[in-house]
DNA sequence: GTAGGGTTAG
């Protein structure tokens, strides 16, 4: 259900109450604590997942049944009480609910689970430790919910790994503890840790649900395991689990990741009741085998449907329209968001950034940057990359002192992104200093990455020499990428000596690889020594190493003569020179 | 009156 939806619901909600109210209808503990759930469904946290605008309304009518359970004399009631509680902690005001639980008469199991649950959906594990502390210290035993509500808030924290030793430590944890666990490891994408609890799990006879099963769907589709995806199919095959939408939105998620996009729609068209996930998996499988209009139209589908996009739709639809460079589609969608209060979503956010930049609209992108409340580490990246890929070298680097001065740490991904740009523009003074400050001044290692950056950047203004030099010092000189950058800058530049050290590191390095011979040939070709051209040929055929399958033939409309073309349907006419000596593509 | 779980970004 969308924002508005949401909102919408707490104020209709939030009028009968009124109206229970001005015609006198006796308002009791069970009213008021009804009107509370709806209060706290409407939020969602601190600058949360859609518009902050929810959650205040919420929060507002929330207080506002807080002034009239007081009102009504209900103040000591206990059950009351923890719906205040999980009001506030559900809206993320953890201010609010310390105050009420310290002025609680009384409190149960159910306020303490409250307040940890609350201080783990704001990644604040210490203080739900804390909480678990002091709970146990008052003599109250933790429960189920209880370990599950520590469990993420670890998870929720990125400590997975006290997560897991709170996991180890319970004696027999309930399927719920299995399901969170898994879920984290899943979610941080250590597949193999999921998958390999999943197989303890089974040795200790303990049953998966649908939601298990979900989960390590989603984890062997991250490793790309078929055949394991195909036996969790098997498994629920089962009658319990013929229909049921959390394992269709996981076997749809499978065998999309897994390139089996038919698969995924027959197991699509085949359930009935089909919910917005289940949708958003279909549509994110579409785009993944690079079915970007179909997915597009999915989109549109879903909406007559009269299903409501969530932040995950719209996230998704946007990469669409970005792959498929469509401002006017990407603008549509933007309007909706909009309109629908997703705008400070940071998934949302990015993706818009990433349309706006890849149509080649950096303007809009920047508005949209701009604009956006709860930027993170992504949203600035993204921007930067933005800048980057529309080659504006000097926004890209004012934006990224921008975002060092904001206090935002910048990640790998960042540098990778400046670098970028600073090698797209020519600004290589301005490459080398940040790339020397990223390990002592922000502690981010670089890595092949980040070297292949200033390599680029250095081979493209011709300083063929310093980057020798670099790449002598480099911990990652036996990565074949450098030296295959470093090749292509010795073309460019003509400088024969150290186009033949690189091509030779590469026949060692990564010996199929026909790309070396080919270039070095064609360095050789240009400056007219065909002899040397032709000795590297030998060499390739020597060592029998085939050109590299991803090409293809066509044939020619004038009669049967064959070329090259690349994946994009240019004519690839350096490669002739291999064609021509009979070495090359055996598949087409 | 409290919990977990499937879908999204660089």
């Amino acid at each position: 259900m969308g924002g508005l939806a949401d909102s919408d619901q707490v104020n209709e909600a939030f009028r009968l109450f009124r109206l229970m109210l001005r015609n006198r209808i006796h308002v009791d503990s069970v009213s008021l604590s009804s009107v509370l759930g709806v209060c706290s469904r409407g939020g969602c946290g601190e600058f949360g997942l859609h518009d902050s605008n929810d959650v205040l309304s919420s929060d507002v009518h929330g207080q506002q049944v807080h002034c009239l359970t007081i009102k009504h004399g209900f103040e000591s009631d206990l059950h009351l009480n923890n719906s205040l509680l999980d009001m506030y902690a559900k809206n993320g005001n953890m201010d609010s609910a310390e105050m009420i639980f310290v002025n609680m008469p009384e409190v149960s199991v159910v306020s303490w689970n409250v307040m940890i649950a609350g201080y783990g959906q704001k990644s604040q594990s210490s203080k739900a430790i804390e909480y678990l502390q002091r709970m146990q210290y008052h003599g109250f035993e933790p429960d189920e919910i209880t370990y599950v509500n520590m469990l993420v808030a670890c998870i929720k924290s990125g400590d997975i790994e006290a997560g897991r030793q709170m996991f180890d430590g319970m004696s027999s944890p309930s399927l719920s503890s299995w399901n969170t666990i898994l879920s984290g490891y899943s979610q941080n994408e250590n597949h193999k840790e999921a998958v390999k609890l999943f197989r303890e799990m089974q040795f200790r006879s303990v049953h998966p649900d649908r939601t298990t099963l979900a989960i390590i769907l989603s984890s062997l589709a991250g490793m790309m395991l078929l055949e394991g995806g195909r036996q969790v199919h098997a498994v629920s095959q089962k009658a319990v689990f013929r229909t049921d939408i959390y394992l269709a939105s996981g076997l749809i998620g499978m065998y999309s990741k897994c390139g089996k996009v038919e698969m995924a729609k027959r197991i699509f068209d085949r359930i009935a009741e089909l919910d917005i996930v289940c949708w958003n998996s279909m549509m994110a499988g579409l785009s993944l085998n690079s079915l970007d209009k179909e997915a597009f139209t999915f989109f549109k589908k879903m909406r007559e449907k009269g299903m409501f996009p969530s932040q995950f739709s719209y996230a998704t639809v946007l990469s669409c329209c970005a792959k498929l460079s469509s401002l006017s589609q990407g603008r549509q969608v933007h309007s909706q968001i909009a309109r629908e209060g997703y705008m400070n979503d940071a998934f949302v956010g990015s993706a818009l950034i990433d349309m706006y930049s890849k149509c080649g609209d950096v303007d809009a992108a920047r508005w949209v940057f701009d604009m956006m409340l709860g930027k993170n580490t992504v949203t600035w990246n993204e921007m930067i990359h933005g800048y980057a890929q529309n080659g504006c070298g000097d926004e890209a680097v004012l934006l990224y002192e921008d975002m060092i001065g904001s206090g935002e740490k910048p990640d790998g991904i960042t540098f990778v992104a400046v670098l970028t740009a600073c090698s797209h523009s020519g600004l290589v003074d301005t490459g080398i200093k940040i790339f020397n400050s990223m390990q002592q001044e922000h502690g981010v290692e670089p890595l092949v990455d980040h070297y292949t950056c200033i390599i680029d950047s250095l081979g493209r203004a011709g300083r063929l020499h310093e980057a020798e030099v670099l790449i002598d010092k480099m911990p990652c000189k036996y990565d074949p990428i450098i030296w295959e950058v470093l090749l292509s800058s010795c073309r460019v530049y003509a400088d024969v000596s150290l186009a033949r050290r690189a091509a030779e590191e590469l026949f060692h390095l990564d010996p199929q690889n026909s790309a070396p011979y080919v270039l070095l040939a064609n360095i050789y070709s240009s400056l007219g020594r065909w002899d040397d051209a032709k000795a590297v040929r030998e060499l390739m055929s020597y060592n029998q190493v085939v050109k590299d399958p991803g090409y293809s033939w066509i044939e020619h409309k004038n009669g049967m003569q064959a070329f090259m073309v690349d994946d994009n349907g240019r004519m690839v006419d350096d490669e002739v020179v291999v064609v021509n000596d009979g070495m090359s593509c055996s598949s087409g």
